[in-house]
DNA sequence: TATGAATGAGCTTTCATTCAT
DNA sequence: GATGAATGAAAGCTCATTCAT
């Protein structure tokens, strides 16, 4: 019978209709957001988001999760064997900054202005996809910076995995501070001596991403 | 009237009392913190802290001040014109480890695990002060590569404020994750496919500061 | 047609199976079991219970009349008319204590620990059936005395009926306390002047039911 | 300064104000009662409430302690040491039935139809004075019981703890059942074969005591 | 007959802030 | 200045029951 496969689409789709509500509402209220704003945007009754998601929590986790994969995509899609190690990174960099640019709600979530408070009641189940999804991002830098040094470009005392969370974690915050400055700017620009306004924000990451290059290069 | 004076004496005490215990107390529960803890702690009324502190988010903000200040402070006394640029830069991020190090607390409120949407609510004054005080620390940075710039150690081509962010808030990404995997693990080690283990979270920060600094180099 | 009536047969022992699986979840968790709870016990649909019984209430005293006639049985078993009445009452008495040792979930259920409210919710036809099964019981315990009072060996002035009930009651009283008490002690005994350990809570019964024989004798 | 007292005498008042309010709506709603009614009863915001008693349960059980606390005065006032230890029996038995009579709601509480529910959440302060003002009841029963059997009026193998709680239990559960008949008779009176009308449900209290009593006899 | 997805009312407790004293 | 009693908004989750299939 098609019913039954019928049945388990109509469900999927639900779960896709809950999850983009939860997405919107989520975006602009935080983690804050009331479960009943979601399922109003949802166009269903409180109780049925509970058939579907264990916890509030999960359901911030699970729309999460469907944020690292866009980007998981993107990466998929930008990698290219027929590139050299320098230039995968580069397009690894330029794609992350594609994502902050245009997920920038997914990119806040990733970041975990949230996090530490949220985390604790969260299924394993979606902690451990969550993982999994980080470690495919992770590993396509690391096999990059590999096959460099592999190749003699890059440094070959480098720990390639040190390497890749250095590079990752330095973009990101980069990344994580322009959003912050954007929105909400801590330390004004005109408070520095020469004026800030000086620093292109997009700039800036560039710069991050060449200094850590040049940094790895042998 | 000295009289006058003694009194301010007073009222500045008492405001450093109450820092102490909102100190002591958001330390341990983060800015869920009940105001009624606070106020216990110092041993005064929950009305008494609104006599001195606007808000909640004031008074967060103010202890988070006092914490700047001591990273202000170990980077006054690292001050040294006899060292040379690149020796300047290393001492300012040992210093900033040994912060991370011993005042975890402090770096956390910096760093804000907590709710970027504390913010909002905070007095333009204080917001003021917290700029000034980023923009001190800033300035003990951009003063070294300006000076490294000019000696011809670090790139011409640099414009240094840009540098000085981006190694600033690369180090603070770096210390940033390390922190939050310390407590929390996002990406457990064995996920990676070679053992996470091998990356020791305190090298991962001198690696940072290496590559950064090789970067700059001229 | 046969078929008609194994069709019959067949909703009888699907009922049957609810109640089996009701009686347990029950018995566990009071009238808060949850309808789900029950259901996966029946191993049947939730909705499938509501072809069965009209309510949660309904089901709950179903139950409970399943333990009324239990409690019946045990009577009818017990009756002898060769006993005197003397030891027809002292049968009973027995009996029913039996009843509470081996059946006691079914004893809390017909002494409602659960809320009176319950009642209001049940309908009318098992409620009815509820009643004529306390009155086969009482019956017992009436015609006993009748007996009594027609032999002379009780006071002649009593109301058989009168004497049933406060007879019936005063026991179920005991019993009910000495459930409470031995789950949950509200009068711990060394709060009285003597220590209540002193009072053996079997012996209580006992006791309570020479009390009233000895009341009721002429 | 009487200030300080007048402040006590504010809050003892309030705490009355509360207890009243909330009497009342437990009496009408029982303990499903909303704490907002019991708020609004009182003309009081709900949060104020938590300042007097720490929950719900607890509040609930404050209300109970001085229904406890009006039975004990009855006792009090009636306990007439020139009495015979029958002619106190018989005393406190009618007080009792006056309790009844003019404290129903009361009376419903101390039978707990909803208390093991909720006995779970209260405050060990608050069970400690529930225990010891049932043993309080108790001991007036017990007393006389005692010496009914020193000047030989009652049997002397007689355990006067067990005793007191046969007769405080038997005559409990008569006017539970009175109770429980009178407003939702399960053993609805024509069901029986000589119809129940025939049994006065205040007679009922009366030969139950009398039947007891004669039961303790020498 | 059987299913099980959907409903949506229902409710306690916390805590920052105020303001009368 | 200091108090602390009073406020009242705010929100996640459960579960009996229904009804379209």
């Amino acid at each position: 019978m098609g019913s039954q496969e019928r049945i388990k689409r109509v469900k999927e789709q639900r779960r896709a209709d809950i999850l983009d509500a939860a997405e919107k509402v989520f975006f602009s209220r935080g983690f804050d957001a009331k479960l009943s704003d979601i399922a109003e945007q949802a166009e269903l009754a409180k109780g049925t988001i509970y058939l579907y998601f264990n916890s509030k929590e999960d359901l911030y986790f699970s729309v999460l999760l469907r944020g690292l994969d866009i980007l998981a995509e993107m990466f998929e899609k930008a990698f290219d064997t027929t590139l050299s190690p320098v230039e995968q990174l580069r397009t690894y960099s330029t794609e992350y900054a594609s994502y902050f640019r245009e997920h920038r709600p997914f990119f806040r979530m990733l970041y975990r202005y949230e996090h530490p408070r949220i985390r604790t009641q969260v299924s394993p189940a979606i902690l451990h996809q969550l993982s999994r999804r980080s470690k495919g991002l992770l590993t396509f830098v690391a096999n990059a910076i590999k096959r460099g040094i592999h190749e003699g470009l890059f440094r070959s005392d480098l720990d390639p995995l040190q390497a890749t969370v250095v590079l990752w974690t330095s973009l990101s915050g980069i990344l994580r501070e322009i959003d912050l400055n954007e929105n909400d700017p801590l330390w004004s620009p005109s408070d520095l001596q020469a004026p800030l306004s000086s620093v292109n924000l997009e700039e800036l990451y560039n710069l991050s991403f060449d200094l850590l290059l040049r940094g790895l290069s042998a």
